[in-house]
DNA sequence: CCAACATTCGTAAACGTTTACGGAGTGCGT
DNA sequence: ACGCACTCCGTAAACGTTTACGAATGTTGG
């Protein structure tokens, strides 16, 4: 099956009925749509992208730009494809299609991006892994291209975004360790240049100020958002001069590392210390010992992101009349065993709460 | 900056002029040209897709399909990721663009391609995740779209694909711990519908009688290939009358949920139970104990898949003369802790290679 | 000086759609 | 019988590009 062409010669009659039958136009005799949907059916007839994309002006693609560096959380792993399941239960009403295009490691993300905005590839993008001055934001403004981003961004100008709340984060991991006597608690962080590590830094900064500690720079630990990086961190850790009692760590996969060079000093993580950790439950969860951590749905974040972008795209903002407001994504504490003990005599005091590895119930 | 028109008009010059000189043909003066491109770049224009792809058939797209079911090795997580920055080195040679699809969960996978195919928005497909019988392989065919699998397939007519030597995993793995004295060794595997679960059974199966060892199917742990799965195999190992003294998973990350079940049962992996792996040595490094596992680079094989794939098409194939072939992937043991002992002694009988965690030397 | 050729460029068709416009046919009210 | 509204459909233009073809100009060789 080539074309419409082909297809309005075989039931004999015009292309332009043809097309109008197909995309659901009034002016259109029902039985005549119902041959041709019957034909397009039987020899397998779609539209052609190209041909429909250059006619109106839009691609109905939805682009979700991904970076695979180890420096921010989003790049870890699994959080792209998460948030494509939700991204994609929105677009699929519209019958939008989403594809994620990987910026190649070796070029400039800016650069690939004005690439695949100047080729009008796609009609929106969602981007993160914001940096703290991200040149994608005018970019994309000037280019008049809808999108919305994961993380906020020190650039100027208003744009639509969700952000994790990283300040409630480490207000609430900061008040849980305080008030089980936690005084020293040190952060890991990636690079200054990622907002997301500023933001992190500065509201665990202002917590421990709250509560009356000081802030400590030595208790910041920069290391790659890895297992490596995690027993790099441990390392630090252990070699401080006032070992800290506790640790926050960006990504919930550093543990592996972390427990790793921690045991291998004898140092036990949930006894000797206390380890909160940050993204993906089911995984802290089988961790030893189980990692306390912050999870969210990446389902449902999908979905606010994309009724978000949808809702800020003139085409469809008819359909998300109460979306569209830039959000701070709630997170949820899930307590484990690696935070459930007393700083000062390092007894099991707290009693973790029950964890249930029954096959059924260990679902997320 | 609107299209080609508007720069040609700039520049008083033919469209026809602008778009040789754009593209580098041949019979444009060098000065013209020279002109051509220092007005695009000012202009910032960059010819439309759309336009383009219509005229000329193609998209310069190549399409790389990726479900994110946990029944594979492929999907499991960061596998994407790791092919995607090899294959885009080799695209990035011919200007050609990667995407990534993802299937939504709740659409079929063959219905889903069909659309993609449908509506000509890659020139050629990367799929994997293979079925035993996949119809993919007859829709892409009959499509006339050039694609190479990750993984064979039983389906009939020859199609190219890379994959992984799942029976020489098998068959080291095997022999390794044969050679420990280990006689009774279990597996996981996925479901029997994924091509490379059977592979791999039917590759371990062999291994086994080629050594003497009767196949005992009570040692086959269907699970998922997630930390979940790994906690559900364990508590299947542990239940069985005649317990193994080693296991094959096929997953890494399942060793977190492995061992954290074992342990509760005070059964220490690396000395009670030992355990192989498969795929990430990043990650199985820094495990407690280090799991011992087959590795390869993904990147290598993201290079392997693009020059593969653009030697089975016509308008490539001239710049790789010597690829096109199917081959299989080898795969590279990294010796760990976890099945380093003496299965009847119990004892750390075979001194595990040494293990570094330098800064430096720790990056594969 | 002329034919033959090379270089450079403009013209226009083509790719597969969608859609504005208008025409043909029908039914209805006057 | 006429005008009008309504339904349905065909015609053709338009989207932005690439490229076959040929025209115009300059160059060379005899």
């Amino acid at each position: 099956m080539k074309g419409i062409r082909q297809l309005a010669e075989h039931l004999d009659i015009s292309i332009g009925t043809v097309s109008r039958a197909l995309n659901g136009k009034p002016d259109v005799n029902e039985e005549t749509r119902r041959r041709v949907l019957a034909a397009a059916e039987e020899l397998g007839y779609v539209a052609n992208q190209s041909g429909r994309s250059l006619r109106q002006g839009e691609t109905k693609v939805i682009g979700l730009m991904i970076e695979s560096s180890t420096e921010a959380v989003e790049n870890a792993d699994n959080f792209f494809i998460g948030v494509t399941s939700g991204l994609q239960s929105v677009f699929a009403r519209h019958k939008l299609d989403l594809v994620m295009l990987p910026c190649p490691s070796d070029e400039d993300p800016h650069e690939y991006l004005k690439r695949i905005v100047a080729r009008r590839i796609v009609d929106a993008m969602i981007i993160s892994n914001m940096q703290r001055i991200d040149r994608r934001i005018d970019l994309l403004s000037r280019a008049k291209i809808p999108f919305i981003a994961v993380g906020r961004s020190l650039s100027p100008g208003n744009f639509p975004w969700i952000d994790l709340d990283f300040e409630g984060v480490a207000d609430r991991a900061v008040e849980r360790l305080v008030a089980r006597g936690h005084r020293r608690i040190a952060i890991t962080a990636p690079s200054s240049e990622v907002n997301l590590g500023y933001v992190f830094l500065e509201s665990y900064r202002r917590a421990l100020e709250r509560r009356g500690i000081a802030f400590d720079p030595s208790l910041v630990i920069r290391v790659k958002s890895s297992e490596h990086g995690g027993y790099q961190a441990a390392h630090e850790l252990l070699v401080l001069k006032e070992r800290p009692t506790a640790v926050i760590l960006i990504y919930e996969l550093m543990a592996i590392g972390l427990y790793r060079r921690l045991m291998e000093s004898g140092v036990m993580p949930g006894r000797d210390l206390a380890v909160i950790g940050f993204r993906d439950a089911p995984r802290a969860r089988f961790l030893q010992p189980s990692l306390s951590c912050f999870r969210m749905s990446l389902y449902d974040l999908g979905i606010a992101l994309g009724r978000t972008l949808l809702a800020n795209m003139p085409a469809y903002r008819q359909f998300y009349p109460d979306d569209g407001r830039n959000v701070v994504w709630p997170l949820e504490l899930v307590p484990g065993e690696s935070d459930a003990f007393d700083p000062g005599t390092g007894e099991k005091e707290f009693e973790p709460e029950r964890l249930s590895f029954d096959d059924r119930t260990v679902e997320f």
